[in-house]
Parts: structure tokens; sequence; C-alpha cells
DNA sequence: TGTACATCAGTGAACGCGCGTTCACTGATGTAC
DNA sequence: TGTACATCAGTGAACGCGCGTTCACTGATGTAC
């Protein structure tokens, strides 16, 4: 195994821990620009001041909670457009992905598109930043199928781009349905899986 | 000419209209989850209590600001989707005209994009339903090309919200981009325009 | 293994400040006659 | 047109409250010998 944390450490990353998952709990009803320290604090059980022993402000914890939502979703994402399948079957298999994603994640997504153009400058910013990588990611997956012979660069990342868009969108229905009917959340699974695949139709005829 | 309004009406709607544009102004840099009702008298220039003669809280004033922002827009959302002229003129009049929308109601805009999906449910609810009016607008007009000759309701929705998702973001593209060259502007409207075109290329092919 | 000192995560009191909301008010505008 | 009363947009004082940040502290953990 790797390099054991001392007691002192192990207790201190536990508390951090507590904070973002209490910041997260708070942030289903509200934006990060109008969490409070305190209220942070008090939903975690500690005093008020030890929020500076391992944040500066509300907004490097959000930037902190960005790389917890998004920073472990890069081998998903390629999952998602992975060449593996024909098309129907890779739509099929991404929108599903995407659904059971928000399910077990529901505070993540929310956090993601609530702060994407939040109001808090250093929380976009990263965002952006790891929605960029997304989008380069899906570029070099895109790039590997044989059907991106002919393209340009620009234009794979164009259809990367359309799709880590389309996604987010996506997530971000399945999220409004989550707590409404199976019904509803299967018309948002064939929203989705038809979307995708007039985009796949567009992709598909794009060098004609 | 309408009804004209006592002067003690008038006096009010444009106290109620320098609460709206101080409030947006405020928005450009945080949410509305953290607009203080005093910040926005203050920067009205009244007392505090003022407020409350034209509106019950924030959130009211926020639904307000979503009717002004978004109102007055299904026009121009038609006009975006109309069927005159061919598949690439209409890509670049629709791209242009969100380009000088951005332009010229950058605030509205930025507005929209946050509190689409942020911390104050009555102003969430108010832009969903705004778009789906618009999306509901985007289908009538579809629904007159020829090319939606076979199309179900269901489709003809479904390529509805595509385009007004992708107007949303296409908009916020040229929000981000407005203070920067010249170039990332036209970088911006080329891929918006790419984007368009290989949507408008799926739709043309929709039914192989 | 034991001791003596260093580190540092979390504490608790204190601060000045701006918040949202209440209330009774004022005086210009509106209306009835 | 003039008068007497009603309306109501905006006022200003007052309230209790929670905020973010500072500071010196405590005591468990870590380290050097």
């Amino acid at each position: 195994m790797s390099h054991t944390l001392g007691i002192r450490q192990a207790q201190k990353q536990k508390t951090r821990q507590a904070f973002l998952d209490a910041a997260l709990a708070l942030l289903e009803e509200q934006s990060l620009s109008s969490l409070g320290l305190r209220e942070v604090t008090r939903a975690v059980g500690v005093a008020p001041t030890a929020f500076y022993r391992h944040f500066r402000s509300t907004a490097d914890l959000g930037v902190a909670l960005v790389d917890e939502a998004l920073g472990s979703l890069h081998p998903m994402v390629k999952t998602t457009v992975s060449t593996a399948g024909d098309s129907e079957e890779r739509i099929t298999r991404a929108v599903e992905l995407i659904a059971r994603h928000v399910e077990a994640y529901p505070a993540h997504v929310r956090f993601i598109a609530r702060e994407r153009h939040g109001g808090v400058q250093p929380v976009r910013e990263a965002i952006r930043d790891q929605l960029a990588r997304f989008a380069d990611e899906v570029k070099a997956e895109l790039a590997k199928d044989p059907q991106a012979d002919g393209w340009s660069d620009d234009d794979l990342l164009m259809l990367a781009h359309l799709y880590v868009d389309q996604m987010l969108i996506t997530a971000s229905l399945f999220l409004e349905a989550l707590e409404a009917s199976q019904d509803e959340r299967e018309q948002v699974a064939q929203l989705a899986t038809r979307q995708m695949r007039l985009i796949s139709i567009g992709r598909r005829h794009w060098l004609d």
C-alpha cells in the first residue's frame, strides 16, 4: 500500500472531507455565493475558526468541490464516447451512464450545473478548465474512430464540445426528474437519446 | 395612445425600473441568492423600506427580472429559426442575431445563464417556463418547414429543445468572449456556426 | 524505551458591522362633491 | 374652480441577529536524542 498518514494528518483529512460533504449538502438549496462559513462549520460541528485550518474562504472550498465532482470523472467521460459497439449501442450506453451518475452523485451534478455560470469567479474558472479538459479527452477519443478520417482538428474539437455540453444538459434534466416518476425519467432518457442520435447522424454526414 | 398613468403611478413605475436596473447591475458579479435587499436600495438611492412597496423579496424581484430578460425575446427566437433563406444563410443569421443580442443586453443574458440552475427556486421555475415556451414556439416554426414532413411531434419538440439549448450555450460563450478580442469572438461565432451546421445536417438526414 | 520540546488542528471569546423586517410617520397625489 | 378627505410611495428610527475575522489558547500528536 501507499504511504500511511500519521494520526494527525488522517484526522485533518477526515475533517476536511466533513467540510466538503456538509457544504455540498447545504448547496442543494442555495448557491455558493450565499453559503456562509459559519453555516458550514455549524453543520460539521466544529468551531467557526476551524474552517481556516482547511480553506482560505468559501470560494476556496468551492474550487475543492469542483475537483471532487469532476476530477474523478475523466475515465467515465471517455467511456461515454468510446468507440465500442455500433452507434445506437453507444448512445444507449452513454445515456444510461449519465443517468446512473446523476442517481449516484446528484449533489455533485447540481453543484456543477449551478456554479458553472454562478457568482464565484474562481469556481467558474475551475469548472471551465475541467470541462475544457473533458472536451480535449473526448476529442482524442473521437479521433480514434474511423469515422473521424478527413476531419479537421477544429471540427473534432467542435464535436467534442457539442458532446460535453449535451452530457451536461442531459445530466441536468435527469437531475430535475430525479424526484419525479419513473415515467418522467424515461422521457428524459428518450429525449436525450434522440438528440444524441441526431448529432450522430449529423456527424456521419459531415463530410458529404 | 394607450392609457396615461397618473403622476403617482408613473413615479412608482420609474422607481420599480430603477430597482430592476440596479439589481441587474449588481448581479453581474454575484448570484441572486446572495443579493441583499439593502444593497439594492442603496444602489437605487432610496430607504431600505421602499423595497417592500415594489417586491415581497429579492426572489420576487428575480422573477420580475426573468420576465424583463426573456419576455420580450419571443419574436427574436422565432426569427432565429425562421424558414427564410437556405440552411447556411439561416445559420449565419441566427449566430449573428445571438451575438448582437449578447452585445446589447449582456447583463440580462448573464442573469439568465446564472440563475437557470441557480439557488432561488421561483426564479429557476420562471426561467424554465419561459424556455419551455421558447421551445414550443420554435417547434411551431420548425413545423412550417417542408423539411418537417414526416416528423413526429415528439421529434419536432426534441429538435426545438436542441436549438434552444444551443442558443443559450452560444449566448453564454459570446458573453465570456465579450471583453476579449475581436478574434476570440469570431472563434466563438465559428464554433457555434459549425455546431448548428452539424445539427442541421442531422436534421436533414433524420428520416433516411 | 523514555524524555523534552515542537508542531498544529481545533477552541472560545470578542469585535464591529450590515442584514431583513417592524412600525408609525409625512406629504404629494388622487378623488368626491 | 375650490375644498375636504383618502390614498399610498417613500421615510427614518429601531430591533435583534448572524456574519467573517482576530487572537491567544490548549492539548494531542510528532520528532530528536
